[in-house]
DNA sequence: CCTTCCGGCAAACAGTTGTTTACTGACTCC
DNA sequence: GGAGTCAGTAAACAACTGTTTGCCGGAAGG
């Protein structure tokens, strides 16, 4: 077999857990990890409760796996808004709506992110928190890069980093959370004026 | 019985209650309220699962009465920070070092908010989200009184103020998790210089 | 003093849980 | 084509869950 064609016991294997990342997921939407039980996802999927070990040996396990498929697909959202080139304000309003996009195509994503960050599952936690810390760094390095960030010590550009992370993981939340779309709206907006405003006191750091 | 006096009956009834929570906060440290078990609580205060429901409903019922109690403590907290009338440089050391006190003095509380804000009990989520609202409210009440706010639209008021409960918010739960006294010291250097910022791009809010 | 109230108890209920065991049968590979 | 690998199975295990029932014994209150 080569690398990219597995065979068909292999490719089983995948479908399978793949199969049971998905009932996980869908049904953490309801509950938390630390709840959710190995059963509970077998039967979801339609498998001896037996098989789950085949390919995780926890609950968490299954959930560290969660983590990187979750924040994977965050990654690119990331790349892209740190690509653009455009004015301040178009670059903020380009954000909000990367990340009103992500959440409304990866709900259960998202929910699983902020609900499993503080979450009960000490594995689940530091996985998250780890993958978050890499977000910081990639933003930071971004950022250090633009000249507005010209006599800036680097340690002063990681903590703007992780402001505008945090933001970002808040607004999310937000939005996972909001009623309707007019709701949304408002969330969209109260996000870019908070934008906007940590951008101003960057323009402004090195005064005085 | 008069009014603060209460009867022997309630006295006891309001004890059991009370010990009731504590053994819910306790055992929430190291799980979350979706995976609390009636009698995994009863079993630690020493009362028959039965005598739950002369308390409460639910897990989520116990879980909204912890709502109140955490929360209430900080309330505390939050008035005496922003009844401040130093220099500003001096209100942002006075805050970071209130929430730092406040979670080495009350860490399941803090905790507890931290885990169950997005948690998978949505009748506590709501509670929470409520809660914080009326904590934005309170410190938008607070910053329009303020010279500086001079010109301010309510709602620009109102977004600063939920820019700083959610990073008070993301602050504290920053310490909880710190692993030691080095760690804790390197997370209130970044929430002052966060906090710096963010009142600087405040005071240039009007500019251009 | 005698009745009413009521917080807590013991017991039983039917379901559920995670984990181990020995097994089957289809795929892999020589 | 025959031996070996291994994802998934079925069954059994003891331990646990939330909830209901009837009852007790001491406080409350006339």
């Amino acid at each position: 077999m080569s690398s990219n064609t597995l065979g068909v016991r292999q490719a089983q294997k995948r479908k399978t857990r793949e199969a049971l990342l998905d009932a996980g997921l869908r049904l953490l939407e309801e509950q938390s990890l630390s709840s959710l039980g190995l059963r509970e996802v077998t039967r979801v999927v339609g498998v001896a409760p037996a098989a789950f070990y085949r390919h995780f040996r926890d609950m968490a396990d299954l959930g560290v796996a969660l983590v990187g498929e979750s924040l994977g697909s965050l990654h690119v959202v990331v790349r892209a808004v740190l690509a653009e080139r455009s004015e301040a304000e178009e670059v903020i309003d380009g954000t909000v709506e990367a990340v009103a996009a992500h959440v409304e195509l990866h709900p259960a994503h998202v929910r699983f992110i902020a609900r499993e960050r503080h979450g009960g599952v000490r594995a689940v936690r530091e996985a998250i928190g780890a993958e978050l810390d890499r977000f910081g760094d990639e933003v930071a390095e971004a950022l250090g890069a633009q000249e507005l960030s010209a006599g800036w010590s680097a340690e002063d550009v990681r903590m703007l980093a992780g402001l505008y992370v945090d933001h970002l993981v808040m607004t999310a939340s937000a939005f996972i959370e909001a009623a309707g779309p007019e709701e949304r709206r408002r969330i969209a907006d109260t996000a870019r004026r908070q934008l906007r405003l940590i951008s101003l006191g960057r323009r402004h750091w090195l005064d005085g």
